[in-house]
DNA sequence: TTTCATAATGCATACGAATGCAACGCGACG
DNA sequence: CGTCGCGTTGCATTCGTATGCATTATGAAA
């Protein structure tokens, strides 16, 4: 076996014992200058590294966060993919990566309980009562992300969780398309059972309701962009009677839309209708949509997260639900109440 | 310790020896069926799992997959890294996630070694000599996805590359623009020292050439969004003699080009221009776009990789190349034969 | 019933590094 | 010169599972 560099081995060509090789490559640890000196060497004309595997077992920490994502076509999540490998990178953790769809984890969770990860961060789903417990009960931390369902309050095994405030996201937007004039409200939602969703539609509705211009209509996208494609089909199809602004429950779905009220409906946006959207994902500031959404504050979602985790990691802290204010970020996907001005003179007129 | 559920708990209540839980849970494993399921019972109520880093340690397989990014934000590469990582689970393997930059992956690596991976897929950059030398040494396989430089065909360090044939891929470009009756081609280039990017300009210009339509023009977008907008404000800056048809690296790169030309410089694609991309990502597809591009084979690449990875697992097998080929996915971003016969007809009246 | 061949099981060890404990060396101080 | 204390070092054990080997149970064939 040719490639089987041990401690053992560069310990002999040392001259110290295999601790001092350990010791050598551990931080902090008592050793001479000396010593770690020529560790160090010898490690070096052996192309020696330390086995994390091994390293693992012992310590009983495997420095691995597992990820579970689905649906990486909506740029959102590779975004925040990205940045959290990144960030997690700093305090000396990786990532592994799983998928499962939005109904079933509890497979994809057991094979994430073998590699004994120190943390997991669910951005595709929330993870059943039983799993929930059994993460508890070891000890595992779990961050759920962009997500929050009764199981994240659920009394008996709580889970921590990070969101934007999406309530009050759905709010402004509800105040932004109301004080941009628009009289006939609509909102195509994501998934329904998703809190996400729920939260973003209870606000948008509920301060409609409060400005006095209740909803127009509704349909639903699931989150996919070919059922936004249909959605906003359904909701537009008439000519008379349609809808004069369309919040959508995200950025992908509302690319979807502004396709469809465009090339196949023939709509100008924002002259016809107007399209908010929700994430800032950086299409959303390309020149072809240039879409007016409320923005997710990846960075501090992340910095939450890698918090969350670290407190998961030194002891039992009680399960924490951190949210984030989310600001709108306005674009000419939308009609503003500047724009309106013109057009009310040629009301007038 | 409470949460610290091993083999020889189980092995208690069931029983049996620690020998017969590890043989329950070997797949093929000489165990009667009656005490695997004794086995099974007793772990169910305990609530066990094998733990893979003690099984990796002993088995020296640790059946992780290091896949190595970056730039996300294109969505070829989200959506390769989702499949791939639904492949490989196929496989029994999973994947451990690392971000390099382009210039610089070695300090990854030193990491990734330090896993004992199984396998590494590099889709951000190539690997150092030096590090070639060491996973050979170590009997890791590397396979590259997308980039295939010197080193991929290095002597003394030779490593698999899993490819399209972005040569010719370049070549389909050439023949369809000039098909469609454009005279004054240029070319959007991504990174210059990537092998994509040579092969893909190679193959155009030298396809051109042949027919008699050498190019007009070019810049360089490297594979960046913000540079390829700037790369068409160069391009297409002077009214008088701007190009026909413009060949973009990358899908990504084209969305900017469309968009500068269409909102900053009025252009009408495919009117005025013709645009045409690389790789064929989902938005490819979208209303706003519609853009004209090579495809690139992803499922067939992802059963390449998974090939080459059970090769580089099972034996010192020779490195290889494969390379897969690439259809162009015609659509209205670029003015066809057909579309040109209207407007010699307007010609002759 | 006896005799093998085969399947099933347990024992003991190994994987590679971390760490408590004891031993050691060295300098300082009494 | 002896003793104490502190910084280093090595020894031995440990983490949780897989597996070669020896042993025993099982069933089929004689």
């Amino acid at each position: 076996m040719k490639g089987a560099i041990t401690s053992l081995d560069v310990a002999k060509l040392a001259n110290v014992s295999q601790s001092a090789v350990s010791r050598a490559f551990t931080p902090g640890a008592s050793v001479s200058k000396s010593t770690r000196a020529r560790v160090m060497a010898a490690a070096g004309t052996l192309n020696y590294r330390p086995n994390a595997i091994a390293r693992s077992l012992i310590t009983r920490k495997s420095r691995i966060i597992a990820v579970v994502m689905s649906q990486l076509d909506n740029l959102f999540y590779p975004m925040v993919l990205e940045k959290l490998s990144l960030r997690l990178r700093r305090d000396g953790l990786h990532v592994m990566l799983f998928f499962s769809d939005r109904y079933e984890s509890d497979g994809v969770l057991e094979e994430i309980l073998q590699y004994r990860v120190d943390g997991i961060v669910m951005a595709s789903t929330v993870l059943s009562s039983a799993l929930a417990r059994d993460c508890a009960s070891i000890g595992c931390p779990v961050v759920l992300f962009n997500r929050m369902t009764h199981q994240a309050a659920n009394e008996q095994h709580p889970v921590s969780a990070v969101t934007s405030d999406n309530e009050m996201g759905g709010r402004l937007v509800a105040r932004h398309l109301v004080g941009g004039g628009h009289r006939r409200m609509a909102y195509i939602a994501g998934a329904e059972d998703s809190s996400t969703n729920a939260d973003r539609e209870r606000g948008f509705c509920d301060e409609l309701a409060l400005l006095g211009q209740p909803l127009f209509a509704r349909a639903v996208g699931h989150y996919r962009f070919d059922s936004a494609s249909e959605a906003a089909r359904t909701l537009f199809s008439s000519s008379r009677d349609r809808p004069d602004a369309v919040f959508v429950g995200s950025d992908h779905m509302a690319f979807a839309v502004m396709d469809v009220l465009r090339n196949e409906l023939g709509l100008d946006i924002p002259g016809d209708v107007s399209v908010v959207g929700f994430d800032n994902v950086p299409q959303a500031n390309w020149g072809a949509y240039q879409l007016t959404t409320v923005a997710q504050p990846v960075e501090a979602m992340i910095e939450a997260i890698a918090q969350l985790l670290r407190d998961g990691l030194q002891g039992a802290k009680h399960p924490q639900i951190i949210t984030v204010a989310c600001p709108l970020v306005v674009r000419s996907s939308s009609r503003t109440a500047l724009d309106r001005a013109p057009l009310c003179l040629v009301k007038g007129l």
